[in-house]
DNA sequence: GGCCAGGTGTAAA
DNA sequence: TTTACACATGGC
């Protein structure tokens, strides 16, 4: 099936609108660092702002050695803003603690985590993967959510699967940039779309 | 007071 | 493989 505008269409577009400058080089708040993997599973069905008040709560606890060393119960209250608690808390424990082990340390984790590893843990789609890997560990993935299809709509672009989105979204890109700048501008794109969104709400 | 938000896992058809 | 539902808070 092929569309009126490819995906790096759509990219020029939106950083004609002067998106570019809202979405800096890596988008996401601290990209890079441990708080991507929280931040990915907190956000899931949830807003922002919930979120943050979580952090608040966290700001002792956002590096992974700290993390892993919390109780369920007293996470469950700290990221009680974020709602899902019952269900986040322990999933983001297990999840904490399979990457110590797997990895010892968040910096292996970052170069070797595969996508597939990451589909097998309890609590991460596909969009948490992707968030997790674009954001957190700087790779050429790009994130669907669903301001990225409500901002394909526009355009009458419509799959029915996520992986459709998302080859759709990275095939043109791939083909016009160097492997090596795939990260930043997926990571753009992507940021550029949710400011997007912001700007001209959508539904 | 009802609806939605940067989803995911599970069970049932 | 697809669909339906539970999970829960804060803001408008």
């Amino acid at each position: 099936m092929s569309h009126e505008k490819s995906s790096l269409e759509l990219y020029e577009f939106l950083a004609a609108e002067d998106l570019l400058l809202k979405s800096p080089e890596y988008w996401w708040p601290d990209a890079g660092t441990f708080k991507v993997v929280i931040g990915a599973i907190l956000t899931q069905n949830t807003t922002w702002h919930n979120v943050e008040l979580s952090f608040k709560n966290l700001k002792n606890y956002l590096s992974l050695d700290s993390f892993v060393k919390l109780e369920e119960e007293e996470l469950k209250v700290m990221i009680h803003p974020s709602g899902f608690y019952n269900q986040k808390a322990p999933r983001l424990l297990d999840l904490a603690q399979n990457i110590q082990n797997k990895f010892q340390g968040f910096d292996r984790f970052q170069k070797e985590v595969t996508r597939e590893w990451l589909l097998a843990q309890k609590g991460i789609g596909e969009e948490s993967a992707d968030g997790i890997l674009c954001y957190g560990c700087f790779r050429d993935e790009m994130v669907v959510d669903t301001y990225a299809k409500r901002f394909l709509k526009v355009f009458d672009i419509t799959f029915k699967k996520n992986s459709e989105y998302k080859e759709f979204l990275e095939e043109s890109i791939r083909v016009k940039f160097q492997d090596n700048e795939l990260p930043k501008i997926f990571a753009q794109f992507h940021g550029m779309i949710v400011e997007y969104n912001k700007l001209k709400p959508l539904k």
